[in-house]
RNA sequence: GGAGACGUGGUGUAGCUGGUCUAACAUAUGUGCCUGUCACGCACAAGAUCGCGGGUUCGAAUCCCGUCGUCUCCGCCA
C-alpha cells in the first residue's frame, strides 16, 4: 500500500497560532468524532496530544467523504492547511485549541474495531475495570494518563543516569541468571539444560554483584535494574519491579545520606519542577516506631502514639495493668472531632486492630458540650478549658483525678476520641500504627499535596524469627554493624544496631541501604550469629569471603524502588499504573497469559517433570 | 496460608428482604436528521439468560455450597 498523503511534518499537539498559514501532514489516531451531518469534526490524536481537524463538504467534498467513515481509534494520514479559529470558537481547553487543520487530502492507514476501553477518556466515561485493562494493555497505555506515567518515568530515569553519571558512577550490568542464596525472599528459579537437577535464581537484588564491583575497584556503580522477588503481591509489590541501585567506595552512612538527597531533590527539581525542603528530617528506627508504631512513618500528619504504660500501671482496669505488669504497653492515638463515631464506627476500628493482633480496643469519647449526670460519664477536671465529659466503658475503672491526668497526657480536646491498645509493644505498634493511618485518612488529616520524605536509622541488625527459631538480618546479612555492637552479637542480637538506613515517603518506603561489612572475620561473626555453620557459609558465600581478603574497600549503597518512586510522583494509587506490563495480584500477565504449561518435550529437556496442582 | 470486597449487554453500574426482571440506567455502537462542535445535540434501533458448576424451591441474577478470576489487607516481602 502506498500512501498518498502519508508522510508527517508535525505532531499533533505542536501546532501553535504561529502555524497558521502552513500546510501540514499529521498522523495519529481517531480520537473523538463529531458530526453535524454537513461539519464533521475529528480530533486527531497522537503522542503529542490532540487537535481538530474540520471537514466541510462544501469545500472538499472527497476529503469530507473519507471522514464520514472514519471511527474512534482508526489511524489516519491528513494533510491541510492549519487556521485559526474564529476568536469565539477558539478552545481554552486545548493547547492547540487556537488553531485548527482543514484537511485537503486523508486517507485510512489502519480501521478499528470498537475498542473495550475508552481510550478517549471524559467524565461520563465510566471507568473501565482493570482485569480488562491489563487484557487490552496496548490500548490502556493509548490513554493520555497512561502515557503520562510512562514518559515521566521514562524523564526519571534519565535524569537519574544524568546526575550519577555527572558525579563519577559508571553504570555496569550484572547477571540475571545468577545463583539461589538463603536468607530472604523466595527466588525464582530457572532450570538448567547444560546441568540437569540445578537451577539458576533470577536476582532478588544485584547486592553481592555490586560489592564484588567494589572489591573490583570502580568506586561508585549504579544501575537501573529488574529484580525479582516470589512473594505475595500487593498495590505495591509486582514479582517484577525495578531499583535504582547505588554502591560506593570510601563512604560513611553521612556521604551515602548527602548525596542520594541530592539525587532525589534533582528527581523533584528537574522533572516535577518541584524544591523539596532541605534536608530531608532523620528518625531512629526507635523513634519512629514509639512515635508512629512504623518504621515507615507517615510525616503528612500527627496523631502521635501516646505512652501510657507508667499512667496505668496502678489502674483498676485490668487489661491495661496487667499490660503493664508483663513487660508489654499501653499506647493510645487520639483521632481529633472523632468523639461523634457512633458504636458501630468504633466496632468497626475494633475489628479492623484485631487483623494486627491487637485482642481489642478500648476508647474514650470527649464530648464537646458538657452534660452533667449521665450514666457512663465521669467529669474530667483540671484540663485546659471548658473541662468536657468523657464517655467511655472503661470510665468506671478510673477516678476523676486520674481521668484527667490521662486527658492531660492525652492531650485530648473536647470532641476528641481516644483509643488504647494493649499488648506486647509489636502489637502495639502495628495495631495503633495502622489505626493511626486509617484513621488520618478517614478524618481527612493527610496533606494530598505534600511530599514528606524522611530518613529512618539505626535500624536493629537481627529480628527473631518464629518461624525458623533463630535470628533473621532485618535489612541483609552483609550490612556492617556500629562498633559498640560487635561483642554483643554472641550475647545478644537483638540489641545490635545496623548501620542501615531507609529512604520514606509519605508512609512509603523508598529505598534502603546500609554501609556493608568488608572483613572476612566480622562478616564471619554476622554469619554466625544468623545460624550459619562455617561450613554453610563457605558453601553459600565463598567467594565473597575470599574476595574479602584481597583489599576491599570500605563501602556502602542504597537502592531505591523506581516503581514507587514513579508512583507517588505520578500520583498514582499502585505501582501498577506506572509499569508498562504488570502483573496481577496472583503472578499472572492477562494480556499474554503467562505463566503458561509447556510441552513435555521443553521439561524433558530441562530434566523437569510437572506435578500439576498434586504438589 | 488466612480475611474481606467484587464478578449482570462492548464498557461501567443498578437490581440481589426470590415471582409483572419478558433485567433498568449511563456510556459506547448502528441508522436517520443537523454547517461551528469540541463530554456536540435530537430521534430510533440493536445488544446481556446475570463468571462457571451444583443445590434449595412450584419458581433463582437474587438464597446455600463449591470453583475460577480480579482487587484490598494480614502473614510473607534479607
Amino acid at each position: 500500500m502506498t500512501s498518498e498523503v502519508f508522510g508527517r511534518t508535525t505532531g499533533c499537539g505542536e501546532l501553535r497560532a504561529k502555524d497558521v498559514g502552513h500546510e501540514v501532514s499529521l498522523a495519529g489516531w481517531v480520537h473523538r468524532r463529531r458530526d453535524h451531518g454537513g461539519l464533521i469534526f475529528i480530533d486527531l490524536r497522537d503522542r503529542s496530544g490532540l487537535v481538530q481537524l474540520v471537514f466541510n463538504p462544501a469545500k472538499n467534498p472527497e476529503a469530507h467523504r473519507v471522514a464520514d467513515g472514519l471511527r474512534s481509534e482508526f489511524v489516519v494520514a491528513a494533510r491541510g492547511l492549519v487556521v485559526a479559529r474564529d476568536p469565539a470558537m477558539v478552545n481554552p481547553k486545548l493547547p492547540t485549541g487556537e488553531v485548527e487543520v482543514m484537511p485537503s487530502a486523508v486517507e485510512v492507514l489502519n480501521e478499528s474495531l470498537t475498542p473495550p476501553i475508552y481510550v478517549a477518556e471524559a467524565t461520563d466515561t465510566p471507568a473501565v475495570d482493570e482485569t480488562t485493562r491489563l487484557r487490552y494493555r496496548y490500548l490502556d497505555l493509548r490513554r493520555p494518563r497512561m502515557q503520562r506515567n510512562l514518559i515521566l518515568r521514562h524523564q526519571v530515569t534519565m535524569a537519574v543516569r544524568n546526575f550519577l553519571d555527572g558525579h563519577g558512577f559508571v553504570e555496569i550490568e550484572t547477571p540475571m541468571l545468577t545463583r539461589s542464596t538463603p536468607e530472604g525472599a523466595r527466588d525464582y528459579l530457572v532450570p538448567s539444560r547444560v546441568s540437569p537437577g540445578r537451577f539458576y535464581a533470577l536476582p532478588q537484588s544485584p547486592q553481592l554483584f555490586k560489592q564484588m564491583l567494589m572489591v573490583s575497584g570502580f568506586e561508585r556503580y549504579f544501575q537501573i535494574v529488574r529484580c525479582f522477588r516470589d512473594e505475595d503481591l500487593r498495590a505495591d509489590r509486582q514479582p517484577e519491579f525495578t531499583q535504582i541501585d547505588v554502591e560506593m567506595s570510601f563512604v560513611k552512612q553521612e556521604d551515602v545520606l548527602r548525596l542520594m538527597e541530592d539525587l532525589v531533590a534533582e528527581l523533584y527539581a528537574k522533572v516535577l519542577e518541584k524544591k523539596l525542603p532541605r534536608p530531608f528530617p532523620r528518625m531512629t528506627w526507635r523513634q519512629a516506631m514509639a512515635d508512629y508504631g512504623s518504621d515507615k512513618p507517615d510525616l503528612r500528619f500527627g496523631m502521635k502514639l501516646i505512652d501510657l504504660t507508667e499512667a496505668v500501671r496502678e489502674s483498676g482496669f485490668r487489661v491495661f495493668a496487667e499490660a503493664a505488669a508483663g513487660g508489654g504497653q499501653v499506647k493510645a492515638v487520639v483521632a481529633p472531632g472523632a468523639a461523634s463515631f457512633s458504636r458501630k464506627d468504633i466496632d468497626g476500628l475494633t475489628e479492623f486492630v484485631k487483623t494486627y493482633g491487637a485482642k481489642g480496643l478500648a476508647w474514650m469519647a470527649f464530648e464537646a458540650a458538657p452534660a452533667a449526670g449521665q450514666g457512663a460519664t465521669a467529669p474530667a477536671t483540671g484540663g485546659p478549658g471548658a473541662a468536657p465529659e468523657v464517655r467511655s466503658p472503661i470510665a468506671k475503672f478510673f477516678s476523676p483525678e486520674a481521668l484527667a491526668d490521662l486527658r492531660i497526657r492525652l492531650g485530648a480536646g473536647p470532641g476528641d476520641l481516644a483509643l488504647f491498645v494493649a499488648d506486647k509493644p509489636a502489637v502495639v505498634a502495628a495495631a495503633l500504627g495502622a489505626l493511626r493511618l486509617e484513621l488520618g485518612r478517614r478524618l481527612n488529616l493527610i496533606d494530598r499535596e505534600a511530599d514528606r520524605f524522611l530518613w529512618v536509622t539505626d535500624f536493629p541488625m537481627f529480628e527473631y524469627s518464629q518461624e525458623e527459631d533463630r535470628w533473621v538480618a532485618m535489612h541483609h546479612p552483609f550490612t556492617s554493624v556500629r562498633d559498640e555492637g560487635l561483642p554483643l552479637l554472641k550475647t545478644d542480637p537483638g540489641a545490635v544496631r545496623a548501620v542501615a538506613y531507609d529512604l520514606v515517603q509519605n508512609g512509603i518506603e523508598l529505598g534502603g541501604g546500609s554501609i556493608r561489612i568488608h572483613r572476612r572475620d566480622v562478616q564471619e561473626r554476622v554469619f554466625d550469629a544468623l545460624g550459619l555453620s562455617p561450613e554453610e557459609a563457605r558453601e553459600k558465600f565463598g567467594f565473597l569471603l575470599e574476595a574479602f581478603e584481597y583489599g576491599t574497600p570500605p563501602h556502602g549503597g542504597i537502592a531505591f524502588g523506581l516503581d514507587r518512586m514513579i508512583m507517588l510522583m505520578a500520583g498514582a494509587e499502585t505501582i501498577r499504573d506506572v509499569i508498562a506490563f504488570p502483573k496481577t495480584t496472583s503472578a499472572s500477565d492477562l494480556l499474554t497469559g503467562a505463566p503458561s504449561e509447556v510441552s513435555g518435550r521443553q521439561l524433558s529437556e530441562l530434566g523437569l517433570a510437572a506435578k500439576g496442582d498434586q504438589g
